[in-house]
RNA sequence: GGGCGGAUACCGAAGCAGUCAAACGGGGCAGACUGUAAAUCUGCUGGUUUUUAACCUUCGAAGGUGCAAAUCCUUCUCCGCCCA
């Protein structure tokens, strides 16, 4: 893996890069469309590769209960079994360890409890070696630990895996966030211990890809007059990829202390996480620029779960690359369709750069009344199978009738709604 | 012609004397959604207002009993089913 960043905004810590796998280059800033079981809901693979899509989001945990990671593995791994031959990051599964592990009938527990799910999490037992928890399905019984977490995502076979962490929950008191720190960054190194040990020989790497050879020498000479050889960032050799996951919650002190942590394990990448769990934006923002200092330069920044359009755009002037977040696949699916509020392409005044936009953008309620008669395009200036073929009036009712393809439809939409946000970011640095 | 059963808000359907403007579904309207137990969830859905409260009008129609009726009685209208 290569990553390599093209060019830097003078006034913010924004960059704009492309990162080089043996699967393919992700540009970046970038937004990984999330394929929680290993399928972008109502969406085909070829559909995401027509959006732009150039990696996306698995989960350890979903894929682990169901199928199971062995089966998936017999399968030829996560990419040859759904089909999706671009790299895929893989999510540890600690945070839904924490949103969902609780048994039948338990109630809320106040102080443990978080979200608007309202999901209790005292059947969570978070200890040293890992956590147990309750499988929603059928309530089975589970031990997670970072081994198996790393162990899991080997065998799904991903490009960039997460380390195992505890998601600490907003709002947490110090005493919590300093422990949920504290723990993330033991399995932090768990994580790392284990992946070093299992770690694909390069001596044994398959059987040797000529065309990656010539490949991976013209992308050495191209991108860096010295090979960048540090961590195995400096061929296209198959391997794992390893983020590290920074938490410390709203607290200045200790988000500066497990910056340093995290940073000092010098793993592939660093995520941010532990943010987009209910707090206000103000606060998310907060601890961006808290991390920021501590971020390596050279390394992908991941900022997990984010989020709005502004909020992305915000993270960017912030140092960050990399995004994920089920807003514009769920909310599609929930009628929520997100349209530019001016021609970026006309309006010269407002439209050049996105940074300086203000409200770029709009939300509309596409099962809203109003919508009834509305035979023009969701969004005249987006060119996706939905606006260029068909109206708000019928998308309306095909959501109004629970026809599949309106679901369809509008995720295309929203997803290539994201995809050109990320365009225009980048276009913009 | 005779007998039985039914008629409740947009639809279906509970309630069978007071705590009923009337449960529950569906439909309709609006909103929420941030490392996806999420094609889900929440609120509203007779009217008016000073909208965590008050008043008015509603349970096929018209009368009646009773302090009080969607609930009991009488007649009528309509709809099922059964017998001639």
């Amino acid at each position: 893996m290569f990553f390599k960043i093209l060019k830097k905004s003078k006034k913010t810590k924004a960059r704009w890069g492309k990162i080089y796998t043996a699967r393919g280059v992700i540009n970046t800033p970038c937004f990984m469309p999330i394929a929680t079981r290993g399928a972008v809901k109502n969406l085909a693979p070829s559909e995401l590769e027509g959006l732009g899509a150039e990696i996306i989001l698995g989960n350890t945990y979903h894929l682990f209960l169901r199928p199971g990671e062995k089966l998936v593995k017999k399968a030829g791994g996560l990419h040859k079994f759904m089909n999706w031959n671009h790299p895929i990051l893989t999510d540890s599964g600690g945070f839904q360890v924490f949103s969902l592990g609780q048994k039948k009938g338990e109630t809320r527990s106040p102080l443990l409890n978080w979200g608007r799910a309202g999901l209790p999490r005292s059947s969570v037992k978070i200890s040293e070696r890992g956590v147990e928890f309750c499988s929603p399905i059928d309530g089975a019984k589970h031990f997670l630990t970072p081994e198996k977490s790393m162990q899991i995502q080997l065998d799904l076979g991903a490009d960039m895996i997460m380390a195992f962490d505890e998601c600490t929950p907003y709002p947490a008191t110090r005493e919590y966030a300093a422990e949920s720190m504290r723990i993330t960054f033991d399995w932090a190194l768990r994580c790392k211990k284990y992946i070093d040990k299992s770690q694909i020989p390069s001596s044994k790497s398959q059987a040797p890809n000529p065309k990656l050879q010539i490949l991976n020498s013209k992308l050495q000479k191209k991108l860096f007059k010295t090979p960048f050889t540090k961590g195995g960032m400096g061929d296209l050799t198959p391997k794992y990829f390893l983020f590290g996951i920074i938490q410390g919650s709203t607290f200045k002190d200790l988000r500066e202390e497990s910056a340093k942590q995290i940073v000092g394990l010098d793993m592939d990448g660093v995520a941010i996480g532990g943010v987009s769990v209910g707090e206000p934006q103000e606060k998310m923002l907060e601890a961006l620029d808290w991390v920021a200092p501590f971020l390596p330069e050279a390394k992908p920044h991941y900022l997990m779960g984010v989020g709005y359009p502004e909020q992305i755009v915000e993270a960017v002037k912030r140092g960050i690359d990399m995004f994920d977040c089920v807003i514009p696949t769920r909310n599609a699916r929930h009628g929520a369709l997100f349209v530019w509020s001016f021609d970026f392409a006309q309006d010269k005044r407002r439209g050049k750069n996105i940074f300086k936009a203000k409200n770029f953008y709009n939300v509309i309620h596409i099962t809203n009344k109003k919508f009834t008669r509305d035979f023009s395009s969701v969004d005249k200036t987006c060119g996706c199978e939905l606006c260029r073929n068909f109206s708000r009036a019928y998308l309306r009712h095909l959501f109004i009738t629970k026809e599949n393809l309106g679901l369809r439809l509008a995720t295309i939409h929203n997803l290539a709604f994201y995809m050109e946000l990320m365009r225009k970011i980048r276009e913009s640095i």
